[in-house]
RNA sequence: GCGCUCGUAGCUUAAUGGAUAGAGCAUCUGACUACGGAUCAGAAGGUUGGCGGUUCAAGUCCGUCCGAGCGCGCCA
């Protein structure tokens, strides 16, 4: 426990209980951050009519019982009823040693850790890797890092499309290409003239449909050569996925790679239990489930294409072989899909047939974690075949550049290694920033320039407050560790700020978690080095009046560091010492 | 037509139903020979798309209208 907000919160709760019985059942009892105070506490004012009381009278009667001298040095009722509560410098400082001491920096541990299976990334093999997989990617790692940091079981899985009509295509022109050139032009990364130029021929000719079509048959058929074939670029593409991830810091690996081809083998089987459960209708020749709830233009039953006329099957049907694959024999109790706001309903869809099959249930669900379009400067949908698609590794490349002529600017006094390494860490973790420190579901406007500021909410920011205290200590030549469980003093406004922004780590981290929301965490963070950069002004740490204070100000540059390293982590964001 | 999402300062945006809507960019005014100026302090900038409702309290919930985007049977 540090936050003091959530210990105090406790004991409020209790108090409530105590003045109100019963009639706190259901009532707002949280205790929050407040610029009026350090916590404010407002469930009276809710209480009051049910109470016959007015809501200071029940506000007061709550402050009797809490009892909170020993942790506050203030606490009013104020305004219409709320409580003001302000801690004292002391209980802060007890608090800041146990998030010190604390190898989670105070963060609670997920009190009933969950095996969670998220599904993020999901590129196209043969196709290059464009911004809206950088938005899943990136916030799919992002939630992969935090999920684990309070203590849950996590499974990646990379549901990369690899399978279905397009490789018709696109294997025939790999045979007209001839295997050695082929080879030669996926392995340059330029996926997208490959596909685009497989794609024209299949447009303009009938006789190159007719043989990508019969491709397909062959592929789905498990035909040795043209598996041969199909292996050949999926491998070549991997190759170039692994090569973006690695770039951008993302835990993926080859082996999270779970693609749709992975469940080509389970999809009879989906066919035959919804048969069982007596699921299945047949509608214009196709094997379909009618969800309940789901209406088509005619405001006809809508339904989910299990089985296609022609007796293939589609993405409805993988998809339902992935959920029954994630429950039954990974055992996951929570399966995370950071896919697009357009799949919304199609997942529904997905998530309903699948609950009425008893797959999933109230303790074993999906949730869509959606967010928004990439739109273009015009305001429009980013499309993927316009060609004016933004190239990821093009993206990721500019934006460290852009990052070594800052680098060469601010510091050129630095070894040629040295500005390279950094120019990397900014300028990969400018690009995730960006697209992380907004509401994910909130449509995205891809802007370079943006994106690669180095000011304010950006990354940079975060980062440099963080190179500025581990100058402090290289300067100091004093050893971290050696500071950590000095009990600090807190006394100046700007000390004291950055202290209670401190301790919120644990409740940052966790409203962020609970929401899905990395922004959240970002917005903390930002905070935190905007309260650290004021203090830094404010309160002179190596030249500190007295030893104590120093030691004190030099154990807060400490815990804030590894708070904001923490923080950047779980990000996916790395926190140089140097930059 | 039906459904989902979004609409906040010039721009980009934040805000569990809580008091005076909070930031950044841009603009303007200031600041150290103290630990890194990729900084800090301050000013100005808002009828939260419109109207109505629920509530002690609405940017937030409900209704309605306007605007934008997306989805709506065999592509994934």
């Amino acid at each position: 426990m540090a936050d003091p907000i959530v210990y105090v919160e406790q004991r409020i709760a209790a108090a409530f209980a105590k003045v109100a019985g019963a009639k706190a059942d259901g009532i707002d009892t949280a205790v929050r951050s407040s610029d009026r105070a350090d916590a404010q506490v407002n469930g009276s004012i809710a209480l009051a009519k049910a109470m016959g009381l007015t809501p200071r009278d029940v506000a007061t009667k709550v402050l009797e019982v809490a009892d909170l001298k020993d942790i506050c040095s203030d606490a009013q009722v104020a305004g219409p009823g709320f409580i003001n509560l302000t801690f004292q410098n002391e209980f802060l400082a007890r608090e800041l040693m146990s998030s010190s001491a604390s190898e989670k920096l105070g963060v609670r541990n997920a009190t009933k850790p969950r095996k969670i299976v998220i599904d993020y990334s999901a590129p196209n093999v043969a196709k290059e890797m464009h911004v809206g997989h950088l938005r899943s990617t990136v916030i799919g790692d992002a939630l992969v890092r935090m999920l684990m940091f309070v203590g849950n079981t996590v499974v990646r899985e990379n549901h990369v499309g690899d399978w279905g009509t397009p490789f018709g295509m696109l294997i025939e022109h790999l045979v007209d290409l001839g295997e050695t050139h082929a080879a030669n032009e996926l392995s340059v990364g330029d996926l997208d003239s490959f596909y685009r130029s497989a794609r024209k021929k299949f447009d303009e000719s009938e006789q190159f449909q007719a043989r990508a079509r019969a491709r397909v048959v062959l592929l789905q058929g498990g035909d040795a050569e043209t598996l041969r074939l199909w292996k050949l670029l999926v491998a070549e593409s991997t190759r170039y996925f692994q090569m973006i991830y690695r770039t951008l810091g993302v835990l993926l690996e080859d082996t999270d790679i779970m693609g749709e081809s992975a469940y080509n083998n389970l999809l009879p089987q989906v066919v035959e239990r919804l048969g069982k459960l007596k699921m299945l209708t047949t509608s214009d020749g196709a094997e379909v489930v009618f969800a309940e709830g789901f209406v088509n233009r005619e405001n006809q039953p809508l339904p989910l294409i299990i089985r296609k006329t022609d007796g293939g099957y589609n993405y409805a049907t993988s998809d339902l072989a992935c959920v029954i694959d994630r429950v039954e024999r990974l055992n996951a109790d929570l399966l995370l899909y950071v896919v697009g706001a357009p799949q919304a309903q199609h997942l529904q869809m997905v998530a309903a047939v699948s609950k009425q099959a008893g797959w999933l249930n109230s303790s074993r669900e999906m949730v869509h974690v959606s967010f928004g379009n990439v739109l273009g400067a015009d305001k429009k949908m980013l499309k993927t075949r316009s060609g004016e698609t933004v190239k990821l590794d093009a993206l990721l490349t500019e934006s460290v550049e852009r990052a070594a002529a800052a680098v060469a600017e601010k510091n050129p006094e630095l070894s040629d290694v040295a500005k390279a390494k950094i120019a990397r860490t900014v300028g990969i973790g400018a690009v995730k920033y960006a697209d992380l420190s907004t509401d994910r579901i909130k449509d995205y406007t891809f802007d370079w320039d943006r994106m690669l500021s180095f000011d304010g909410n950006t990354a940079p920011y975060l980062q440099y407050a963080h190179a500025r205290i581990c100058s402090i200590f290289r300067r100091a030549n004093v050893e971290r560790a050696s500071v950590r469980s000095f009990e600090p003093v807190i006394s100046h406004t700007a000390e004291r700020e950055l202290a209670m922004r401190v301790l919120q780590f644990d409740s940052a981290l966790w409203d962020t978690i609970d929401k899905y929301s990395p922004h959240r965490l970002c917005t903390y963070l930002y905070e935190l080095a905007t309260s650290f950069s004021s203090f830094y002004e404010q309160c002179p740490v190596l030249k500190a009046e007295t030893d104590a204070e120093r030691t004190s100000r030099l154990m807060l540059c400490d815990l804030t560091a590894r708070v904001m390293q923490a923080g950047l982590n779980v990000l996916g964001i790395e926190a140089p010492e140097q930059m």
